[in-house]
RNA sequence: GCGGAAGUAGCUCAGUUGGUUAGAGCGCCUGUUUGUGGCACAGGAGGCCGUGGGUUCAAUUCCCAUCUUUCGCC
């Protein structure tokens, strides 16, 4: 079972970091990493040699969008994600839980599964809005938001699916909760998911029994952690996964930024130290990078840096600019002089702006390579900094420089 | 020169038989984006309604003149 080996190398003192290992079948990866998302099997803007020369160690695709288009099937004939989108380095799939919620039952329908909006309403309330979108304990029947196809997912067929397309690491199929839902449903889909995880790990068993006859690679599966922002069921949950036997874990649901340290402590406090944890969506912002890492995070995935990237909104040393804004027009500098990035080194924001002005489509792919530089490359300095002790000086020299000193002082003042 | 059409936001236009703070799309300016709907969303600025007279309680709207653009015809 050489599926996924995790080694730690470097603990910080008096926190819950770590550096060390992953190994998949496709190589390693150094944690604490960022992971590349890479949705529909391409990392929108980008080539994968993009991916690969800004230091991107793996890429992260999703089941559920792959299953529509162009299906998992098709994927699998190619010879698995990474042959088909012609990326060898590791891979990871989400199993399609999240875009179950946030996407088929309540597209456009003016219900975000991260909405804060509609107080009040339970969860269950939030769900019957989406309209033919079920939730029952065999699995999930939901809408496709490309053409309003019904279909339904449970955790058997994601297994299947995700098999199928073959990433070196898996997402068990989960219930997400809204940020609405009341501690009785938080409870409900938290059971229903850990149901779910048992069953996720009996399909996944007999399917990495078959690779095995046919001497194909291993698969690996992560536990989803659930139980919004409940001490109690953070913590039953992370427990009740843990005696699972995971490969490794990921922490779900939806929650505010702010509340990653409290949230994932309580997770990672009571998870099994020796293997990995993904912190599945989150660390757009450099806080939450530090933050989630000081908290026991080994990886992370978000699609902010490439999404906010097509928008504009490029990341600094000193924070955050819009390149579209008029003062940017006659800036014949690069984004950052300090960014090693190919991007600062070849272009101004002059040239930037006037790409994002023009909607050219290069302009996506320059600030693309930009921000997940930037993000990779802070994550690969703080994984350097708790290798040589220097995390807490990296941590707060960098924060105060982006945030500024008022705003980096509530940052720091956190400890565990 | 004659006849027709048109002048309203940076651009293309709408403006209900004359009636409160004259609208839209695009553009422009600013902001937002966290298990991805690439090209999205939110907010904002910007008009002596061509010019000058007249009618009227009241004119972007009706009348006259004038300027400009445009189409057709000599």
């Amino acid at each position: 079972m050489t599926k996924l080996h995790f080694t730690i190398s470097h603990k910080l003192p008096g926190t819950l970091a770590r550096a060390g290992v992953i190994q998949t079948p496709h190589g390693a990866i150094q944690t604490p990493a960022f992971i590349v998302g890479g949705t529909k099997a391409t990392v929108k803007a980008l080539t994968p040699q993009h991916v690969y020369d800004l230091g991107g160690q793996a890429v992260l695709a999703n089941t559920y969008h792959l299953m529509l288009q162009p299906g998992a099937e098709i994927v699998q004939r190619a010879g698995g994600l990474g042959v088909f989108m012609h990326w060898d380095r590791p891979t990871f799939t989400d199993s399609g839980g999240f875009q179950v919620f946030s996407l088929g039952m309540a597209y456009k329908k003016g219900i975000d599964a991260t909405s804060h909006s509609q107080k009040g309403e339970s969860a269950q309330a939030v769900h019957s809005h989406g309209q033919l979108a079920k939730v029952t304990d065999e699995g999930a029947t939901f809408r496709s938001h490309l053409d309003g196809s019904t279909h339904t997912m449970t955790p058997e067929s994601s297994m299947e699916l995700q098999h199928a397309i073959g990433a070196d690491i898996h997402m068990a199929f989960d219930e997400l909760t809204s940020p609405l839902a009341g501690r009785e449903y938080i409870k409900k889909a938290m059971d229903r998911t850990h149901v779910w995880a048992e069953r996720c790990l009996a399909r996944h068993a007999a399917l990495n029994a078959e690779h095995q006859e046919h001497g194909e690679p291993l698969q690996a599966l992560y536990g989803v952690v659930q139980g919004a922002r409940e001490e109690d069921y953070r913590r039953e949950s992370a427990a009740f996964l843990g005696e699972r036997g995971f490969d490794g874990y990921g922490i779900g649901g939806v929650f505010e930024p702010e509340e990653i340290p409290e949230v994932v402590r309580w997770v990672t406090e009571t998870l099994p130290e020796d293997r990995p944890r993904h912190l599945l969506g989150m660390g757009a912002q450099p806080a939450d990078l530090f933050l989630g890492v000081e908290y026991g995070i080994d990886t992370f995935d978000c699609v902010a840096p490439t999404r906010q990237a097509r928008n504009g909104a490029l990341y600094t040393y000193d924070g955050r600019i819009n390149i579209r804004n008029q003062k940017f027009s006659q800036d014949f500098t690069p984004i950052s002089s300090e960014c090693g990035c190919y991007v600062c080194q070849n272009f101004t924001k002059a040239y930037l702006n006037h790409l994002f002005k023009a909607d050219e489509m290069l302009g996506a792919t320059l600030a693309s390579i930009h921000n997940e530089w930037f993000v990779v490359h802070i994550v690969d300095t703080i994984r350097e900094s708790l290798r040589n002790g220097t995390f807490f000086a990296y941590k707060e020299q960098f924060l105060a420089r982006y945030y500024g000193a008022d705003r980096a002082a509530a940052f720091l003042k956190l400890r565990v």
